[in-house]
DNA sequence: TCTGGGGTCCTAGGACCC
DNA sequence: TCTGGGGTCCTAGGACCC
């Protein structure tokens, strides 16, 4: 763990959709959407688009259909995390070739912390990155600069596509002050909601709303951290040290709701014998076990239990999410069930 | 907009204990 | 006898992110 000078956000371009361009290269130019099985009749929701088909107003989490509608030309790709991962880890190996801290963030996003010689010329470093990524895989990124991770990840999105931008206390009020308060990262369109019937829409509102009004409405930890995120302050500490996962889960969507008990039996079953194959390669204790039900059209429950002893025995693990299932009601059509398995905390 | 899949963190109420 | 205060664990749900 290191406090550095700058954070660099490194965040690569479209970056699922241009993975399947580089293989399919017949893609360039046109409107491609990856997610799900690829077929917009299915359920399934937009993984990336490419900026062709977001021209047509095609997003991320958008369902496939919707997509369809949208940009009946666009091509459909179906989603293949293997080869996204994959490619992922060659473009993080690019980037710790440099002299900084590298913090993997998601498959296609890095925080770098920068101190020292390199902290010099940030922008020259972000140059370098970017050409080092390109030349070495082909890919696109962009880079954020910013004195924090918070700052660093916003500005990525100024930066974007392709670009370098810099964000800090200098600017942060000249170019954040009049956005929306979900424009900040960790506020969401639930939380601006909220905030906005307080009167606090824009980011400078937030800034200076009254602190103990904040953690009256959102409770002692999350208010001041709102307010905080509206001034630009956040996380500095950058680390390489590996991620460490607190649960393993496994989910599916069915393509026609279900409503067959003895049916959601047997999904149940294959879906805690693929976490127990998951935990299992991971080799750690299990500590608790949770069922998620999402009824049609959209409720979604999850059960759960603490097991009498830590264990990644498959068929504790699935005896465990059998009992937690049969503690739900099951009067409507199941559209959606999940298991996930959370270690043994530290 | 008829809404995937895989995660994390925070909150809050009740149980239980001293 | 009609009820304190603190701590921790368990559980469910909500919000957010990629």
């Amino acid at each position: 763990m290191s406090t550095p000078d700058w954070v660099l956000h490194v965040d690569l371009d479209q970056f699922i959709a241009a993975v399947e361009i580089a293989r399919h290269p017949e893609l360039r130019g046109k409107p491609v959407v990856v997610g799900g099985a690829g077929d917009p009749s299915l359920r399934g929701v937009v993984a990336t688009a490419s900026y062709e088909a977001r021209e047509f107003g095609v997003h991320s989490g958008m369902p496939l259909r919707t997509a369809a509608r949208r940009c009946p030309d666009a091509i459909f790709v179906a989603s293949d995390p293997p080869a996204y991962e994959e490619v992922s880890e060659r473009v993080m190996a690019v980037l710790r070739e440099f002299p900084v801290v590298v913090e993997v963030a998601g498959w296609d996003e890095a925080f770098l912390g920068v101190s020292g010689e390199q902290a010099r010329d940030p922008e020259r470093l972000a140059n370098a990155v970017r050409e080092a990524v390109s030349r070495r895989t082909g890919l696109s990124c962009a880079v954020g600069i910013g004195d924090n991770k918070h700052t660093a990840k916003l500005a990525t999105g100024f930066a974007k596509p392709g670009g370098i931008y810099r964000l800090t206390r200098q600017n942060w009020t000249d170019v954040m002050g009049g956005l929306p308060t979900d424009a900040l990262w960790g506020i969401g369109s639930k939380t601006r909601n909220k905030l906005a019937a307080a009167g606090i829409t824009t980011v400078s509102d937030l800034a200076g709303a009254d602190p103990t009004e904040l953690a009256a409405e959102f409770g002692p930890t999350l208010g001041p951290y709102f307010r905080a995120l509206a001034h630009g302050l956040g996380d500095r500490d950058v680390t390489a040290t590996p991620y460490v996962s607190k649960s393993r889960s496994r989910e599916i969507t069915f393509q026609h709701d279900i409503s067959d008990a003895e049916r959601l039996r047997e999904h149940l079953a294959r879906l805690a014998e693929r976490v127990a194959g998951d935990v299992a390669e991971e080799g750690r204790p299990v500590a608790r076990v949770a069922v998620k039900v999402r009824f049609a059209p959209f409720v979604t429950r999850t059960r759960s239990v603490t097991l009498a002893s830590p264990t990644n025995d498959a068929a504790v693990l699935a005896q465990a999410a059998a009992d937690v299932f049969g503690r739900f009601t099951v009067d409507r059509p199941v559209r959606l069930l999940g298991v996930r398995a959370e270690f043994v905390r530290e």
